[in-house]
DNA sequence: TATTGTTATACTCTATAACTATA
DNA sequence: TATAGTTATAGAGTATAACAATA
């Protein structure tokens, strides 16, 4: 319906697409769990990277609910990963920072995983490589463009990639 | 190192495939949960749209240990997703198979989701996107082919997508 | 009164180890 | 003895609702 069948050595352009997610994620589940870290841990430890938010801005970053950030911050501060530092402008408030322990792991799983998805790409010429990267950020800036997001505004003042 | 890093307007080729995986992976996510699946449900019922596997058979093709299938497959069949059959040639061996409610749960969840792939791709021309499948295509069969695997065989007989 | 964060509770998902029934 | 599946148990991850402390 939405478009033309696989052929002998193509997949249609949703299977390719939806294969690769599945490929690319389950490399930084496995990355990850060499460090005894789950998707979300990552996740977290990622977006700690280059900021120092509330629990309440965590919640909204990583898209769960307060109260299952409490729970993921106390499993992850329990390991030395991160510490919770209380605010000076308001007592309800609670920081939370990536200890040298969590920046180091998250680093070492980042550039394993950014390698291996380099790794992937080895039997396509670099031209094709660009091609790529090319037409998928003009599909990324257009969904970022359509709920009003400007993709590279978002990305930290370090260039730390937003995916992890 | 791994490549040039991401320019005004495009990233680079390892940052914009891992943020279009997690656009696709949220994407499945959602659409599932509007039918109050989550995504190893999806992949449960995907796996029994073209077969009819045993417990154990299960548990390798979703790459999970037999009591987590156990588990899975109790909660689904209690919403009458899927029938628990036992084998006429192995009395130890339970045989799982999709309902009729299951089945059309996972057609409709499979076709939002091809169509909310196809729409990101609209702000593509139809040749860029066929230029993406094919480079993709290439990706995924040569990582295969890395692993002993022809992509094109693992396709069931009714050709429903591997994906899910 | 409104906001921030935690606690209590319940459910899904996952694995390991022990168990039952069958081969 | 070996295999198929379940049960018991433990823990991560998630959400809702009720709560305490602070604004």
């Amino acid at each position: 319906m939405t478009g033309p069948a696989a052929t002998r050595d193509e997949l249609s352009i949703v299977d390719a697409l939806a294969q690769l997610s599945f490929l690319i994620h389950g490399t930084l589940e496995r990355r990850a769990s060499e460090h005894d870290l789950s998707i979300i841990q990552t996740r977290l430890l990622g977006v700690l990277r280059d900021r120092r938010p509330s629990m309440n801005e965590l919640a909204r970053l990583l898209g769960l609910d307060k109260s299952s950030v409490t729970g993921l911050v106390d499993r992850a501060e329990r390991r030395g990963l991160v510490v919770r530092v209380p605010s000076t402008e308001d007592r309800r408030t609670v920081l939370v920072s990536l200890t040298d322990h969590g920046r180091s792991l998250v680093s070492q799983a980042s550039a394993q995983f950014e390698a291996d998805v380099s790794t992937l790409l080895d039997c396509l010429p670099p031209s094709d490589r660009d091609a790529i990267a090319g037409l998928v950020s003009r599909v990324l800036v257009a969904h970022a463009a359509a709920r009003g997001v400007d993709l590279f505004a978002t990305v930290g003042t370090q260039g730390s990639p937003t995916w992890p």
